[in-house]
DNA sequence: TATATTTACTACGACAGATGTAGTACGACA
DNA sequence: TGTCGTACTACATCTGTCGTAGTAAATATA
């Protein structure tokens, strides 16, 4: 059974958290829940690679944090909203994305059934 | 105008490398080369990437090196074999190229023509 | 003939992002 | 009472890429 490559993914963490912030804001735990169903419990993000992005992008001016409350309890939460830096980065990404794909994709050969 | 990402690249790498090796043997200048060629100047690899990778790659089995002469000039070059083992690898990397591939794209938002 | 460019590398250090480990704190639930 | 889920923070390590630099022989260009 394969896994996810997290070298591949790398590349990809900005963008896919990004992803879900794109309607709506929300917070850690939301998203590497989102990002666990999203990808049908193919790709779960490690808590240190997602508040380390949070910290990074916001440095950037790609997302913004705020402090709000938990519903129902008055407990505390910071939640991330993509800015218009964000969402240019973002388009950005799918972009380089799409590109990088096809040329690994040049390089790689599905099929190879265990012929080696 | 985009550029490849370096950091989605960077788990691809190694199979690139691989790939260009999988009909016969070859050297760094000519790997290099190859990549340019096979991805339309789209990915230029670093020199250091490429040994750096060569050597990664050679300490874990996965291809071996040998001194041979260039045609013509008697000029000595290391000519990188690949074995059984970095066989397997590059087909457990396509794999995994492919899982991976599949789980980012549900993040890509394609189109996104600029409406940010 | 002198010089620049291409070929073919090696060494070293910096850097970024992912990850492991650990710790804090609060609420629910059994 | 203790464990589990929620919601983080801090810190140190690792890996692979990349910049810089240097060497050296062969070939092309002026």
């Amino acid at each position: 059974m394969t896994e996810i490559s997290s070298d591949v993914i790398r590349g990809c963490n900005d963008t896919i958290i990004l992803y879900c912030l794109l309607s709506e804001p929300s917070y850690g735990y939301e998203i590497s829940k989102m990002i666990k169903t999203k990808s049908e419990g193919k790709y779960i993000i490690k808590e240190t690679t997602l508040y380390s992005a949070f910290s990074r992008m916001e440095k950037n001016g790609y997302v913004e944090s705020y402090s709000g409350e938990a519903e129902g309890t008055g407990k505390k939460r910071t939640y991330y909203r993509i800015t218009d830096e964000g969402r240019k980065y973002y388009s950005e990404k799918c972009e380089e994305w799409t590109l990088t794909k096809e040329v690994i994709e040049r390089f790689i050969e599905e099929n190879s059934n265990g012929n080696y």
